[in-house]
DNA sequence: CTGTTAGCGCCTTCAA
DNA sequence: TTGAAGGCGCTAACAG
């Protein structure tokens, strides 16, 4: 019923053999016992078995991006531009030459999810595996993910870290890139500081996360070094955790205005929590940044469009994006060490002024 | 040197047949007998192999979503909700059952890639397609999806359009879930018409994706209804068409703003070009929507933090996602006639008012 | 309920 | 540069 290799390679008069070799491309085969071929695929439009084919080469051409919430533009900005380089151009024919597939995985921030789609890719042979955002820090879970990863890449798999710390153990298995979330979070506060903000509260995300942790320490290294903290009752009531979506952002606003009507600035975990802080910060009848100044993180594309223009850290998504599907790819060298910091950016907008008085 | 079937059936001996039908679960096995073979696949940490699997059994659980663009909202949101439904809970064990590997597929929008997906899918002999928002309205390019996705159902594979309508031939081959884009563009302007404006821009979409065509034709019958139009020269006037982006709406409103110094409000293709629409209408030293109404078409979660909130047609993208989840796993039956047109709903908020004097 | 037996369609030595 | 042949690991009848 299906065309198969042996249809195309009869009707192109030459054996099973031949045929694989010009779809493959990695073996020396005559101009025009190619031409041959080529024609015989495109007359009977044939489509290889994939299936087949990586049983037998014990390998596929999936390659999987992991990330944590699709509907977060922090993450498809990422997972579009490793696509960029891992899908191939497409020869505008639709035919499908030597092109992988990539393929975004969504695990919506759950562990077990994580650990679900890597086992069906290591069950699918997957050529590489890109993991991106912020790891759970949870041991049992490290142990397990490091367990697996390890047996991916003994399987061949490639496995690249985007926007995510390099595993406790096992680094020398895979490359990765990390932002510089600490770094960006500690001159963000600097800003702040500088500007003469002294009680600032803070939207931290989920605990368990890296991101959460890093991007937490940097405020608080800055508060540090001002001479500002550190204060423990003070940190643990100007800081609120939930998760990084708006609504978090505008609760965990209330909460903090509640409970220090003194604050006058909020930093926030990421933009998407800064809009919904500054939300609340309006809702609660206050100005920004006349009364109480607002800041984000990641610098994603409608945050420059805020009203006002949210003041935030530039993280090079879609550049380390595409240097991770490089690097899934094969075609670029993984960094000295195994590891690369990727800088962020501090963007000043009109989100943040000096405190009033 | 990898553990196959063979071992973990001799480690529960039993026959390789036994073990796959424990696998599979859709066999009837002794309890005893399964508990056996599970144990040693714990023991022996087996992974299925995928590709052997899909050969012989000539499916894969693969499932393809096509997106135009992953870094958009609108499409992350629609194809996080359908992964929610295919990939199944998961056991917490990361052993990975009778999951479905639901993967997403960023086209970028151009037509090439879309096919290669395709022929990628078809080649995985993926179980199922799900195919998101707007198609474009080339007769070729559309002559070869509709031979492309025959050929996919005919080797079993289970077609969704989600937010795309249905294909001019073959609609009796797949389920569509179609956005009332008209009737939400309908009653957009009619409302802006009953504010009393009288002179509207209108930010479209590429000319060629169905989204733009019915979201247009939508404005432009409330416009004839209200006895405004049809005026050819002012429309061509007064619409400008560009990519879905917030710069396209920035550009293209100032284009407006300089061809009719009076126009009164300004209707974007979606959200994130109204987000635009915004912007230059400000740079212009003009005020939203005391000197200028703005528009926007999704209703994506930042359009309610815009300042002033935008007023906008609300489409269901998660409730669509996950229902063209179940359609692909199978889990819920087609909407009579393999359509469904999923209502807008009208959201007037600030960004909107009656024109000035 | 369980075992036996053929392939599924392709890649990859090995020869020619 | 090309052909021949074996096997990749699993599933799906068919017996029992």
């Amino acid at each position: 019923m299906t065309v198969t290799l042996a249809d195309v390679a009869a009707r192109a008069r030459v054996s099973p053999a031949t045929v694989s070799r010009v779809l493959n491309g990695n073996y020396p085969v005559a101009a025009s016992t190619r031409e041959r071929v080529l024609r015989a695929v495109d007359d009977l439009d044939y489509v290889l078995n994939g299936p087949a084919s990586s049983l037998a080469a014990a390998t596929s051409d999936l390659v999987g991006i992991l990330v944590n919430d699709i509907a977060d533009p922090f993450f498809g900005i990422m997972a579009g531009a490793a696509q960029t380089q891992i899908g191939g151009p497409g020869d505008g024919s639709g035919r499908a030459g030597g092109e992988k597939l990539a393929v975004i995985c969504n695990t919506g921030g759950s562990p077990e999810r994580e650990l679900t789609y890597l086992t069906l890719l290591q069950r699918q042979r997957a050529a590489a595996v890109v993991l991106t955002g912020g790891a759970v820090e949870d041991p049992a879970h490290q142990a397990a993910m490091t367990a697996k990863l390890v047996k991916l890449a003994d399987a061949g798999t490639r496995i690249v870290f985007c926007g995510r710390p390099p595993m406790p153990e096992g680094d020398a298995l895979v490359a990765a890139l990390a932002f510089d979330n600490r770094g960006g979070g500690r001159r963000l506060t600097e800003h702040l500081v500088s500007l003469g903000h002294r009680r600032i509260g803070y939207v931290a995300g989920p605990p368990e996360r890296t991101t959460t942790r890093h991007r937490l320490e940097g405020h608080r290294e800055a508060l540090r070094a001002a001479g500002l903290g550190p204060v423990p009752a003070d940190e643990e009531r100007l800081t609120v955790h939930g998760p990084y979506d708006r609504r978090s952002g505008y609760e965990a606003t209330l909460e903090i205005l509640r409970r220090a009507p003194d604050v006058t600035a909020i930093v926030a975990a990421n933009d998407t929590v800064a809009l919904g802080a500054c939300a609340a910060v309006r809702d609660q009848g206050l100005r920004i940044p006349q009364d109480i100044s607002v800041a984000g993180f990641d610098d994603l594309p409608f945050s420059v469009d805020a009203v006002p223009a949210l003041t935030t850290v530039r993280l090079p998504l879609f550049e380390a994006g595409a240097r991770a599907g490089r690097l899934a790819m094969g075609k670029e060298n993984p960094p000295p060490g195994g590891i690369a910091t990727i800088a962020a950016e501090l963007m000043i907008r009109g989100s943040t002024a000096p405190p009033r008085g």
